[in-house]
DNA sequence: ATGGTGGCAACGCCA
């Protein structure tokens, strides 16, 4: 089972990258970040057309997560526990049968910015709020993927001019500090596990050239449970879709379950 | 170098 995590940056804006990509891909299941769209106006025929299930949970104008499954999707949640006065819409979960039952969550994780301050503040919070449930998904035993837009870049590899990034949210200590707390519950990252460990992003700003120069960052994340982790077989980053006509700012990664 | 680029949606906010 491929499944990958793509923060797209608008679906309406990738309306013509996002089907080629998928069908060139060819992933089962795609988790969507950014699809800066309400329910209703989001384009599920186009992916329907394709052979995917569809489920969204959008919001106007901005943030808004949604799945994409050739499988059928099941016990479809919407919403981080715990957000009770949290109006963003950044998380969802189901569950996709194959030939074992996965736990896909998609996460859309605050950005931050500009730290210190209310939003950074918002990040960390809903940091807390992602390790909880993290941890009670484990208590299930089965294989769970978290995939999405982490806005948290991991370990100083995992940028090409790391010092650029000393006092941004995505790279604070307190950021990466909680990472890893979700992390150490007992999660694998699954590109981590390859070799060589740098050099390798999933971002590159639209701003100043940053892919022409190769300046990127790698943010973009899915974390396996036990049980998933033993079920890895390939891991990968689609780069090029960054240098094709009217990319999203990031680009594809993906995984392959033996499930 | 306090700009630069892009999406959404409406002349500003977010990344």
């Amino acid at each position: 089972m491929k499944i990958a995590t793509f923060n797209i940056n608008g679906i309406k804006a990738r309306a013509e990258a996002l089907p080629a990509w998928l069908d060139e891909a060819e992933p089962d299941v795609v988790l969507l970040q950014e699809i800066k769209s309400v329910d209703e106006a989001f384009p599920r025929d186009s992916f329907e057309d394709r052979g995917y299930f569809v489920e969204t949970h959008g919001q106007k104008s901005f943030n808004g997560v949604a799945i994409l499954s050739k499988l059928p999707l099941e016990d479809v949640e919407r919403g981080l526990p715990g957000g009770e006065k949290d109006d963003q819409a950044r998380w969802i979960e189901a569950t996709v049968v194959g030939k074992t039952a996965v736990r896909l969550c998609g996460l859309y994780l605050p950005n931050g910015n500009p730290a210190p301050g209310p939003k950074y503040d918002y990040k960390l919070s809903w940091m807390a709020r992602m390790r909880d449930r993290a941890a009670a998904l484990l208590l299930d035993e089965i294989p769970v993927v978290m995939a999405g837009d982490y806005n948290v870049i991991p370990q100083a590899e995992d940028a090409a001019k790391p010092e650029a990034w000393v006092d941004d949210a995505l790279f604070l200590p307190e950021s990466r500090a909680a990472f890893r707390r979700i992390l150490h519950l007992g999660y694998t990252e699954a590109f981590r596990t390859r070799e060589p460990r740098s050099g390798h992003y999933s971002f590159w700003d639209y701003q100043a050239g940053a892919w022409q120069k190769n300046n990127g960052i790698r943010i973009d994340h899915l974390l396996l449970s036990p049980q998933a982790a033993d079920l890895l077989q390939e891991a990968g980053i689609d780069k090029e879709v960054r240098g094709r006509d009217k990319p999203s700012d990031h680009v594809p990664v993906w995984i392959a379950l033996d499930a």
